[in-house]
DNA sequence: AAAGCGGGGGT
DNA sequence: ACCCCAGCTTT
């Protein structure tokens, strides 16, 4: 059986019009790919009607301001979408003189437009041999090969451009790629799809292993891991003889305070700017992974002569010692030196068991 | 390789 | 109140 055929014969008896199909503009295709990411039919329709007759070529696109763009895309979500959108409507004005790219290189270099849409417009509107993975695509060839790679993994992704590039009728590609959308939005649902009047059941590896509904696998993407990052800052003295043992952030630098901070291993870089003395200061640190940065500023005092103000940053979070510290803010030292910063603190979180 | 982007729909 | 979706850019 010729996959293809059969695919486009399904297609052919089951297609719907579809307003934004009935062009063969290569610049109305393009919005319509660009606007229907991520985005449902009945949400996008609206606005690829609206910026279809605001901009009915790419010249109007490019002349309109931003402005007027972000405000046409409003509602739409992911504004980076209009953002380019616009900018290469204005590259296409001035580099290609007004005419859509016609090869899949220079349209896959254009700004927005990644693998998927390039090989969309490639083919729709060029008719050239590319195939679009999508979600769609990705979970009809996923399962009917029974590829269990995750389909969010590099790995999993190649195999199926492979498979479905072998299996691209050359001839009409774009009907193709229609199809294998159609399909997988139609037939081979994410959820409860209807296998048994499947018409490539007998095919279809997935459901001769009994496996589609595990199909396609995806690596569940983790949430971001919640660490404490306690530190000090130390700020003695008041008015003209202030000080602040922290050093000024300067180019490449990682860490410049007066004690070596990190009281927990880091290798993400993490940035925060700290406002002291009324200039900004930055503060980088290191993490093995994704931080939440809480800065809490747990004073409001005036400062006398001998006291040393901590100033408590806490990124991250099992255990929140922001709370605890307020016994910890004024220590009357009559000399920093006698008290090695670093040692302090650490003293202090391994006798209220935050070291453990 | 992995995070971030914005809405809407489902649970 | 969450969780999920999915193509592209950025890091």
């Amino acid at each position: 059986m010729d996959f293809a055929l059969t695919l486009i014969d399904w297609y052919n008896l089951n297609k719907r019009q579809l307003p934004w199909r009935e062009t063969d503009d290569p610049y109305k295709i393009w919005l319509s790919e660009v606007i229907f990411q991520q985005t449902r039919i009945e949400q996008g329709l609206a606005y690829y009607h609206s910026f279809t007759g605001r901009f009915p070529t790419v010249q109007h696109l490019a002349q309109a301001s931003e402005d007027e763009v972000m405000k046409l895309w409003q509602g739409l979500g992911y504004y980076s979408r209009a953002r380019n959108l616009h900018t290469t409507a204005k590259t296409i004005v001035e580099k290609f003189n007004g005419r859509f790219p016609d090869n899949y290189a220079d349209i896959l270099a254009l700004k927005g437009i990644g693998p998927y849409t390039a090989a969309a417009i490639a083919s729709i509107a060029f008719n050239l041999p590319h195939a679009v993975v999508d979600g769609n695509v990705m979970r009809v060839i996923s399962r009917w090969f029974a590829i269990d790679d995750a389909v969010n993994s590099t790995v999993g992704k190649k195999k199926i451009e492979i498979v479905v590039n072998e299996l691209l009728a050359t001839h009409t590609p774009g009907t193709f790629n229609q199809a294998m959308m159609k399909f997988g939005a139609l037939f081979c649902k994410p959820k409860n799809p209807d296998c048994e009047s499947c018409i490539f059941n007998t095919a279809c590896l997935a459901f001769q292993k009994g496996s589609v509904g595990k199909l396609p696998f995806k690596i569940k993407n983790q949430p971001p891991k919640k660490r404490f990052f306690n530190y000090l800052l130390l700020i003695s003295g008041k008015g003209a003889y202030q000080k602040v043992y922290l050093n000024k952030r300067v180019e490449g630098d990682i860490w410049q305070g007066l004690y070596d901070f990190p009281l927990i291993e880091t290798e993400t870089e993490t940035e925060m700017d700290v406002l002291i003395n009324s200039s900004v200061w930055k503060v980088v640190f290191k993490d093995t992974s994704p931080v939440i940065i809480q800065i809490s500023r747990i004073f409001k005092h005036q400062l006398t002569h001998q006291q040393i103000f901590a100033k408590f940053i806490t990124i991250s979070t099992e255990k929140n010692l922001s709370e605890t510290f307020n016994d910890f803010l004024y220590v009357n030292l009559k000399n920093l030196a006698d008290y090695p910063v670093p040692r302090l603190i650490e003293q202090y979180l391994s006798e209220n068991g935050f070291l453990n």
